[in-house]
DNA sequence: CGCACGTTTGACGAAAGTCAAAACTGGTGG
DNA sequence: CCACCAGTTTTGACTTTCGTCAAACGTGCG
């Protein structure tokens, strides 16, 4: 772990996957010390290929998906600073279950899957910890159909702007968007004009969109638009404000 | 376990839950012995409570499913004998993320959730159990997610019907619709006034229905109308039929 | 300045939702 | 044995939404 270990230290403290395991669990699992840098566009992963490694995203972000013959992708979702994935490749004859792209710039760190087989077969907590990113995988899931069949493209991209905006505190804000909007639009499962189409309809409710910014006049009125109409109980949704009479805005979770 | 024990031992041998399963947890764990009778229509539990037990279906089909305010259902399963259901509640505070409710008559083993947690926690095979259990959760999630993004109405329901013929054998075959084709689409997330038409659309292609019984006439012909467009690779699929040259029909999953 | 890339816009057509009426099914009871 | 009923499915007419294609636009960069 010679030089990057001032690095990783700062990983525990931030990475859910490893906050709370034991030392020694943590330790053997960061030996190979595999910090790995990936350019944009680079493919990381890919579906049905056998799988070795499993990877947190350290920094940057990494859309997993799937791909058919058509070259048409699905079951999209940005991944960023501490998502892991493929661990679950584990379940599956080692094989990966989805393929995994850079989307902007990232470093990941890659862990073989046999040290993570071969501790978590004694670890109890860390089979909890595996547990807990499949629970996570399969919340992630919910959303995402949930979202799907909301009923237009303009609660869609509303409900994914709660999402993305779910760390931020107060009324309204802006924030950038943190990958392109074509990624957002295959994401919601939707094309690319659909999105931009629906970010334009948003502005009656105080949405507004330039070079990548996006500004949220009101979270709670957003809110408002989409999440009636969504099934996911609140507290497993992020990007769901609740308001009260004044509208004040109440923040349940965080995707990140 | 009195007068059931020989329906439980029967159980055994079929549920894929316990089987290979040390004696001792299957024992514990159906100490309670309650096996439970649904009538059709009957609410088997709703997402939100508080979660108490989980549940194994036994006979009959139970449909899971998530509902928004506007009384639209949404992420609508329907499972049947040998499924387990609710066990994921343990790992979110011991609440319910899904509605339950019985879609035909059905016998339901009823398990309480904190023998589970009990018993899982010095079990590792039930422990493993549990994760292969969540492993199934996101593949099903995984076909429904793909099935819904890239699909015409026809495609869709041509998916649905070769899953629901997975344990079939032969070029074709009849089959009875387990469930009420509303209940299909649902689960397909279209409208009933679409699926009945999409069904129509397809019998160019050899699939006629008739007092709820579907006829297909190839599976290898239906295959190729919609599998390649799906980007589920084919061997976590049960519905997938691979054919040869000669168009013979390969199973290589079964759901059921 | 010009190029590459991502985004927006317009015109059009195809697909699916909506609503409501009609048709079909199986079961019940006279 | 037939008539009736409730529940389910099919069909038709209409509307809305979204995908498609392609051109125009904008931004950042060498």
């Amino acid at each position: 772990m010679a030089q990057n270990s001032a690095f990783s230290k700062n990983l525990l403290s931030d990475c859910s996957f490893f906050k709370g395991l034991p030392e020694e669990d943590v330790k053997f699992l960061l030996e190979a010390d595999a910090i790995r840098y990936y350019s944009k566009h680079a493919q990381i992963c890919t579906e049905g290929d056998p799988a070795n490694l499993f990877y947190i995203v350290l920094s940057g972000w990494v859309k997993i998906y799937n791909i058919n013959s058509d070259g048409d992708v699905s079951c999209v979702q940005p991944l960023t600073h501490g998502s892991v994935f493929c661990a679950d490749s584990i379940f599956e004859q080692g094989v990966n279950l989805y393929s995994a792209q850079a989307i902007s710039e990232c470093e990941l760190m890659e862990i073989p899957l046999k040290d993570l087989v071969e501790k978590s077969a004694t670890s109890p907590e860390l089979s909890a910890r595996l547990l807990s990113v499949l629970s996570q995988r399969i919340a992630d899931m919910q959303v995402t159909l949930a979202c799907s069949e909301l009923k237009d493209s303009s609660q869609r991209t509303a409900c994914l702007l709660l999402r993305l905006s779910s760390w931020m505190t107060g009324k309204g804000g802006t924030f950038k968007m943190p990958y392109e909007k074509s990624i957002a639009a295959e994401q919601l499962g939707m094309d690319q004009a659909t999105i931009s189409r629906a970010l334009a309809r948003l502005e009656d409710i105080g949405v507004s969109s330039s070079n990548g910014e996006i500004h949220i006049k009101n979270f709670s009125l957003l809110s408002k638009h989409c999440c009636p109409h969504c099934p996911i109980p609140s507290n497993r949704c992020g990007g769901r404000r609740q308001c009260s009479q004044e509208g004040v805005v109440e923040i349940k979770n965080h995707i990140f």
